[in-house]
DNA sequence: TATGTTAAGTGACCTAAGTCACTGCAACTG
DNA sequence: CAGTTGCAGTGACTTAGGTCACTTAACATA
């Protein structure tokens, strides 16, 4: 790791709209930590002591059902941060969702009771917050869309094309289970399916990847 | 109508926390607005022009699907307000979602132009903005829930539940139909599964109204 | 090279829920 | 009161997708 993977840094390339002062209290406040690929950046039903900007990396967002089941809602990427932990009405702490680093990543932690403070003090930050809470909105739009109007197969095509989009690569590099799991389906099903895309053209599979080859 | 249905009026008493200029400022541009039960107060794809608070009555939300299908989210009580109306980051200003009047219902519209000021300028609106997301967002993540982990007999007794919560009364004037047409089933499932329910003795069935008994 | 492990393929089966076609019934209308 | 309209009940059928049990293939490691 070279030296410029500093809080400054971060900052100054990420989150450009920030105001020198908000700056200087995220340099003060935050705390770099490092996750590894899979490891689970906060729990359902945990007690949220902190907001987190991704700085590096990739992380997922899950909605857990009652019998552990996980739902995958949507992706952070560095510069984005998880919408509820922003906003700390004092009332329920407890994280409603789940997030798990795809990849080794890093992100910038700051104390939840600063949010107030920083909310009314920095204008660019609010708006950061706004803009955050508008875009996450959108996409549980879609998602609702996707479980509530389309069946497994056209799910599964939207999942894969959200995958590529995301990671800029053709090569998934993922099992079938893990995509059951994220669709909340069966193994079978899945590979049921895409089996039904390679015969269209629209993948290639392989063991432990797909070969995306859609548009 | 009493004389009290101003626009003051419904500021004092739906929105106490909101500061004396900001009160000001809704009542030179605000426009009250009343819609007739079943009226549709925005279309998906329609252009928004404006905000809507809502002053009195009772709203639903829906997500619309491709093939014209709709999809209930929630209500919209007086005191709150379409969260994605809020925000209007010049970006789309085309509506994503459709709210339909249950009843009779008034509506406060605020220009769309003077978001960015009321944000600028005036504490309790932004608050009330933040807020606003904070509670639509955990809504949306509950009919995740429901969609994504649950069958229909469940979803069903959640959304029976849910109506017979806002509208506190245990005689709900709903036919199966419009029930189907909520929660994206048919006519005949949601009959079928009524007649379970009213077997277990949780509900009681009627042309046109269904009575609530349970807990 | 043998062995164990995990990913993926596959057939048989089951069930929730959607669809079709029809009936019965209540409420309103002329 | 006859006719019409819309709501609800119901049996027969279809299908997507979940489950079970097992096989085959790929890769790793002793």
């Amino acid at each position: 790791m070279e030296e410029n993977n500093t809080v400054a840094n971060y900052l100054q390339n990420l989150f450009p709209q920030f105001e020198a002062g908000l700056k200087e209290q995220l340099m003060q406040n935050g705390v770099l930590k490092t996750f590894d690929e899979g490891e689970i950046l906060m729990q359902t039903g945990q007690n949220m002591r902190s907001t987190m900007l991704i700085t590096e990396g990739m992380v997922k967002l899950y909605r857990e059902g009652d019998e552990g089941q996980e739902f995958f809602m949507y992706y952070l990427n560095p510069g984005h941060a998880c919408a509820l932990s922003l906003i700390c009405a004092t009332k329920q702490e407890k994280s409603q969702i789940m997030a798990k680093a795809v990849e080794k990543s890093t992100v910038l932690t700051i104390p939840i009771g600063l949010m107030d403070s920083l909310m009314k003090n920095h204008k660019t930050w609010y708006y950061f917050v706004l803009e955050t809470y508008r875009t996450r909105f959108e996409e549980l739009l879609q998602v609702i869309d996707n479980i509530a109007f389309k069946a497994m197969d056209e799910r599964l095509e939207f999942y894969l094309d959200k995958q590529y989009r995301e990671l800029k690569n053709r090569e998934l590099v993922i099992t079938h289970s893990q995509i059951a799991n994220d669709l909340n389906s069966s193994r079978e099903v899945i590979s049921r399916l895409l089996k039904k895309m390679e015969q269209k053209g629209l993948v290639k599979l392989f063991r432990n990847h797909i070969e995306y080859l859609k548009s």
